[in-house]
DNA sequence: ACCTGAACACCGTTCAAGT
DNA sequence: ACCTGAACACCGTTCAAGT
């Protein structure tokens, strides 16, 4: 049964002309969105893509190398999202909410691939040089989206963010982590959903006692 | 070699005394802190534990079942962290910073097993209750301490937590993986490392052009 | 009630070939 | 260079027995 769903979903083209590298990583993909973590496996792949189950190895070192691919591309999505809120914000709101709505809302969409890119342990082991790249590339936005906020985010020379750059990517990260696992139920609406998102944000950024920030309740 | 380590860390004892299903999940943490959650596999828990592979299904109807006794412990002595926390917070810090602190210590000192009770997909396929229950009592607790910040939470009749209380607990779980995963990278020396926790959590209440909260720089 | 052992389908990975 | 196929050790899970 499964195997006539990955043939539906990617049907094997050997010779597309894309190359192997490619078609696998896509193929991985549609597997992870389709069927979850535990669905993704290089043999899967390989059925996929219309070859045998060894000839990933000639493109991927291991199965945690086709995984840090997958999840490089997801950071590479997530980044292009960030920037297309950021081109095109709403009026009402406060600098910075519109990237931060973003990235919560492409967690969500993405749910599987928000996993692997985050709890996968593929970033701590400092292989995948590529990946980790992309993964401060997306980090950069938080910066970005922090400064117009009007936050004080000095250069950081390599290792250590900001305690502030932190806090908001922690924020952002935290709720679509969270959201995911279903421990903070978001509304179905999607304006009702906009709207509770916008409140979490801003609620962290009013501590009590300080006037409340301009938000478009 | 992964034999003789099993061995010597949980000797195989078929007659201790104690339910082979507190020894199966006692185990089934021993190899999740040793050696990730590859390690942890039912048939070496079953090994550790001195059973036959077939064993742990008298007590759990498969190998999620067992991941997810093990997560519910894992929120229990959250729980039980938060409080110690409570009990004695440091003079100087706002209120309800001593139990921020105390959450990303307790994640950074578990990695393993913080990323199972929040990424392993337990909580949104609904089996479970008891550990959908312990992780809402260890929520119960961000609730309080936000309280004790000031701010405002009213009553959440069951579903919908109120914003201010999703976004301390975002704020905080969001730190934690982040730091687990090595994005946000902390310092080594325990005191630096607190001091920039304490940072990273004041920074996100305290907005720009709002008097700074007094935090024990 | 509780545990065992054989068996099945799957997986990641190594090795020896094939063109 | 790139791909194949057999093989190995492992895993989760089902089934038929054993006491």
């Amino acid at each position: 049964v499964t195997d006539i769903i990955e043939e539906l979903a990617t049907p094997a083209r050997p010779d597309d002309g894309t190359d192997l590298k490619s078609r696998l990583t896509a193929a991985a993909r549609g597997l992870l969105e389709r069927e979850g973590l535990a669905g993704l496996t290089l043999r899967a792949a390989a059925r996929a893509s219309g070859v045998s189950h060894m000839a990933p190895y000639r493109h991927f070192a291991d199965k945690e190398a086709l995984l840090a691919s997958v999840a490089e591309e997801g950071f590479d999505d997530l980044a292009r999202a960030l920037d297309r809120a950021a081109a095109h914000g709403a009026p009402g709101e406060p600098p910075g909410m519109a990237e931060g709505v973003a990235y919560v809302l492409f967690a969500l969409a993405n749910p599987s691939l928000y996993r692997l890119m985050f709890g996968a342990q593929l970033l701590p082991c400092a292989r995948f040089p590529g990946l980790i790249a992309a993964a401060e590339a997306a980090f950069a936005r938080c910066i970005a989206a922090a400064r117009m906020v009007g936050y004080d985010c000095p250069e950081t020379e390599g290792a250590a963010p900001s305690p502030v750059a932190a806090a908001l990517w922690a924020l952002v990260h935290g709720l679509s982590s969270l959201a995911i696992d279903g421990l903070i139920p978001l509304p179905d609406d999607p304006a009702a959903r906009r709207a509770f998102i916008v409140q979490v944000l801003a609620a962290s950024l009013t501590p009590p006692g300080n006037p409340p920030a301009s938000v478009a309740a």
